[in-house]
DNA sequence: CCGTTAACCTGAGAGC
DNA sequence: TGCTCTCAGGTTAACG
């Protein structure tokens, strides 16, 4: 499901709901997911306060008090639903993917705040839970790519990496070693407004294409928080409304169809790159 | 170090 | 209906 977009939309929705909320209790109903979830989480928690809610990349990060940092990944069909306690019944303006038959099955965590239960559902269980003290956080993320928003995406360090790099660039936009928080909806859509083919060699880049690759990676990511974020299924906001980015895709989904951009006339074409459908016009994008 | 592949899971939808 | 196959917003261990 989430990409940085949607990640960052239910961190601040996340932020006014349940910000400095204090964590009753936690209960686990299925601890397989991508990592075993600890069973001291709830011991390790309960009676701590929700300082605040943080996100890196596609990474959520619950400050629960100085030492203590919960981290959250979605993977690729986790979704956090909230439910407001007086309003057990009807829930449909607190939750954020409010799937009205959310399958009880896949609700896997349950935190029992004051005012909501947070409740984890993932299908696939490809997301995680982990416990870091605040020392083993920031190792954890010394091996992760900065993120597209990040000054530390800069031209030389997007040109240095890709020195003597044999692999197209758009794996190299999934590799959340050299980049964090695209994932495969925004790869095709930055690529689309690049210009730039996704099969091309990384080495092959001019400094034009790494600029764009640069400004576009940003510029679409904020976009697409700007709008909520993209609704494929059913992805909502706390509002209970749907992020509305997907009305904006120019590749994304759009095979056969005609190229958006004017003076083209060629087809959006789809390959699989790396394992994953990858959207692009092969006439404009060279 | 580099690049590729398989693997981890479930569910929806297409085609027969 | 029901079976089989493919695909889905992600990551990473293992291998050559």
């Amino acid at each position: 499901m989430p990409e940085l977009p949607e990640v960052e939309v239910l961190k601040r929705s996340l932020q006014k709901k349940i910000r400095f909320c204090k964590i009753i209790r936690i209960k686990i109903y299925n601890r397989n997911l991508r990592y075993k979830v600890p069973y001291s989480i709830n011991k390790n928690l309960k009676n701590n306060v929700v300082n605040n809610i943080s996100r890196i990349s596609k990474y959520l990060i619950f400050h629960i008090n100085f030492s203590k940092k919960l981290l959250i990944h979605l993977g690729m069909s986790g979704t956090i639903h909230l439910i407001n306690k007086k309003n057990f019944k009807k829930n449909t303006n607190t939750s954020f993917y409010s799937s009205p038959n959310l399958p009880l099955k896949h609700n896997h965590i349950e935190f029992f705040l004051e005012k909501y239960q947070l409740i984890y559902n993932d299908p696939r269980r490809f997301g995680f839970f982990k416990i870091f003290e605040k020392k083993s956080l920031s190792d954890f993320f010394n091996n992760v790519g900065p993120e597209p928003l990040n000054n530390k995406f800069n031209i030389n360090y997007i040109s240095n990496y890709f020195i003597n790099k044999k692999k197209n660039i758009k794996s190299f936009l999934l590799d959340q070693k050299f980049v964090s928080g695209i994932g495969n909806i925004y790869a095709s859509e930055i690529l689309f407004c690049c210009k730039i083919n996704p099969l091309k060699k990384a080495k092959s880049l001019t400094k034009l294409d790494i600029k764009k690759i640069r400004y576009f990676s940003k510029s679409i990511l904020n976009q697409a928080i700007k709008k909520g974020g993209s609704s494929i299924r059913d992805f909502k906001n706390v509002e209970g409304r749907n992020g509305s980015y997907q009305n904006e895709f120019k590749v994304y989904q759009r095979e056969n169809l005609n190229c958006l951009n004017k003076d083209c006339f060629g087809k959006i074409k789809k390959k699989v790159i790396s394992k994953r459908s990858t959207f692009f016009c092969n006439r404009c994008q060279k």
